[in-house]
DNA sequence: GCCGTTTTCGGCCCGACTGTTTTCAGTCG
């Protein structure tokens, strides 16, 4: 994807221009372009097609020439230049937490680093402390450092991120001098990956706050503890933040720990234009330093004539214009969902028989599910010969007429084989209440190819959801490339749905992919693909990919009642 | 490099912690 190509790009340049000690604002200018262009929904090329490029945020004539270079050459002759300017070594070395543009210059030129595995032996040696404005405790830093990239401690799943910090609010929320507490960063705002976890708690104690939360059983290591800050790793290496603030200031607390920065910075932005500063304390006149606001998030919203803006869309991708407008969506909830849409049963892979998913729907709140099982064709997953599919049908016809709160609706889980038809006959297929269908081989075919299968398959009168349609596995495996813009044409077209995979490896459709279809109106569904009972719990995150989206519920087929889910088949049935 | 109810030039978000100092620079978020 261009997109991310360019970004990686401008937050390159960014890093050789800290090395060079350039302008900071020059340098910040590359990064916020950076930002701006990874949380665009749709391919940077349409801005470029519809000559717009200098309308997005940070993006100004030299940007956007070079956007435009990029994609037309497939380099930036300026960036080519400046990557000659500095050793590889140095931009290595901005990778090591601890290690800034200027040590990185500093150990580079006095000891003639060239490789980090010569830093590594150097720092063990001792050669580095000594150096000035270094000494032992630095020294020691750079060799932590150095053993955490090697351990490669990227981002964290979502779902590793939640539970981990609801086991920490939970232990923390016992000790008396905690009166508020919430996970913050990008946690709350529901991000697929999270790179660390942040936690604000309110306190008049804070000391004893900070002193129970490094002593936590499930710490492995104590990065920095401070009066209002503390860092921690815990043994499994996840770097956990606490901060602690008065009660008074949990609102500007809560809204500025959540972020995002680029979202943080244009509110900030606003208050100065209006002779207000605002930090993690609160809002304040700058002159006089009076403070005007900050207990809680609302207030600092409304003093600036906004709604309060959901977490989930704090990423200044248009959401604070959208709130001046009052414009803002309304996002949809876990309380509106009244189906799962993508369910294994014992009769592929999973390990739940019908009544099992019943109760578990109901415990939910839910009217009705979609049973899913795989297709013939997946053997590794059991999937189901059409003998054995006809007599599920049946299956479940039977358990209907005994169940009156919940609902099962028959479906399946279609394979589009190789060159875009289905594993299953149109005559089996009538049969179904609704039909999923999803690749699950041939990854490796061209963008074209792809597109062109998932294409067919909605093309497909009995077609009315696409599941995960990228493929990716976070962390696993990259998503294929497809054309986005034309399967969002031809689901329009077609009255097909897309699917929002609740699984948290795959978050397919992605929150930016969301935001596109959500813009184009096109109808989601989210599936936690459960094969387990713990599984449907999956549900919070396909919602949060929805919410990321700007996804409300009149674009999710999961808030409709049973009755307008079956108006929704037949209308693609009938054309 | 971007951007405009303070401006087409001169600003650009704000604060905490660490390690080194003895008042602060560097790094981070």
């Amino acid at each position: 994807m261009n997109n991310s190509k360019i970004a990686e790009i401008f937050n390159k340049m960014a890093d050789i221009l800290e090395i060079e000690e350039e302008n900071p604002f020059r340098i910040r200018a590359y990064r916020r372009a950076a930002q701006t262009i990874e949380n665009l929904s749709g391919d940077i090329l349409q801005y470029v097609k519809e000559d717009s490029l200098v309308k997005l945020p940070g993006i100004g004539e030299d940007l956007a020439s070079k956007i435009k270079e990029f994609l037309k050459t497939g380099k930036i002759v300026s960036y080519e230049k400046l990557k000659k300017k500095v050793k590889p070594v140095l931009l290595d070395m901005l990778d090591i937490p601890g290690v800034g543009p200027k040590t990185a210059r500093l150990l580079y030129e006095r000891l003639k680093i060239r490789s980090l595995a010569e830093l590594h032996a150097k720092a063990r040696a001792h050669k580095i402390s000594g150096l000035p404005g270094v000494k032992d405790k630095t020294e020691e830093n750079i060799l932590k450092g150095l053993d955490f990239l090697k351990k490669d401690i990227g981002r964290m799943r979502l779902d590793v991120a939640f539970i981990t910090a609801q086991y920490i609010v939970s232990e923390l929320k016992k000790l008396p001098e905690v009166i508020e507490i919430s996970p913050a960063g990008s946690l709350r705002r529901m991000k697929e990956t999270i790179r660390d976890i942040d936690i604000l708690v309110t306190s008049k104690e804070n000391e004893k706050v900070m002193d129970a939360f490094v002593k936590l059983p499930n710490v492995g290591n104590i990065i920095a503890k401070g009066a209002t800050k503390s860092s921690i790793l815990t043994k499994n290496n996840i770097q956990v933040d606490l901060r602690v603030v008065s009660p008074d200031s949990y609102g500007a607390a809560l809204m500025y720990f959540t972020g995002s920065k680029a979202h943080n910075i244009r509110m900030r932005e606003m208050a100065s234009k209006m002779g207000l500063k605002i930090n993690e304390y609160g809002v304040f006149r700058v002159k006089g330093n009076k403070k005007i606001a900050g207990k809680n998030e609302s207030e600092i919203f409304s003093l600036f004539n906004m709604p309060y803006i959901e977490p989930e869309l704090r990423e200044n991708t248009g959401e604070i214009e959208m709130a001046l407008h009052g414009k803002l969506p309304k996002l949809v909830e876990l309380k509106d969902i009244k189906c799962d849409f993508h369910v294994h049963t014992e009769d592929s892979d999973g390990v739940l028989s019908l009544e099992e998913i019943a109760k578990i729907a109901k415990k939910k709140g839910y009217k009705y599910v979609i049973i899913s099982d795989h297709s013939v064709s997946l053997k590794i997953a059991g999937g189901l010969s059409e003998k054995r599919l006809l007599n599920e049908i049946e299956n479940i016809r039977n358990f209907n007429r005994n169940s009156k709160d919940i609902k099962l609706l028959a479906g399946s889980e279609v394979d589009i084989l190789e060159d875009g038809s289905l594993d299953y006959s149109n005559v089996i297929l009538e049969k179904l209440d609704f039909v999923i269908a999803a690749i699950h081989s041939g990854f490796r075919q061209s963008k074209d190819k792809l597109t062109t299968r998932i294409v067919k398959a909605m093309k497909n009168r009995y077609v009315n959801l696409i599941a995960h349609p990228s493929g990716r596995l976070i962390g696993q495996r990259t998503a294929y490339e497809l054309d986005y813009e034309r399967i969002f044409s031809v689901a329009k077209e077609t009255g097909t749905a897309v699917e929002i995979n609740a699984y948290p490896e795959r978050l397919d459709l992605t929150d930016v992919n969301c935001k596109r279809a959500h813009e184009l109106g096109i109808k989601l569904a989210i599936g936690t693909d459960a094969h387990l009972e713990g599984q449907f719990d999956n549900m919070i995150y396909g919602v949060s990919v929805a919410k990321r989206g700007w996804v409300e519920k009149k674009d999710l087929l999961n808030c409709l009642t049973v009755e307008e889910l079956k108006e929704f088949v037949e209308c693609k049935r009938r054309c």
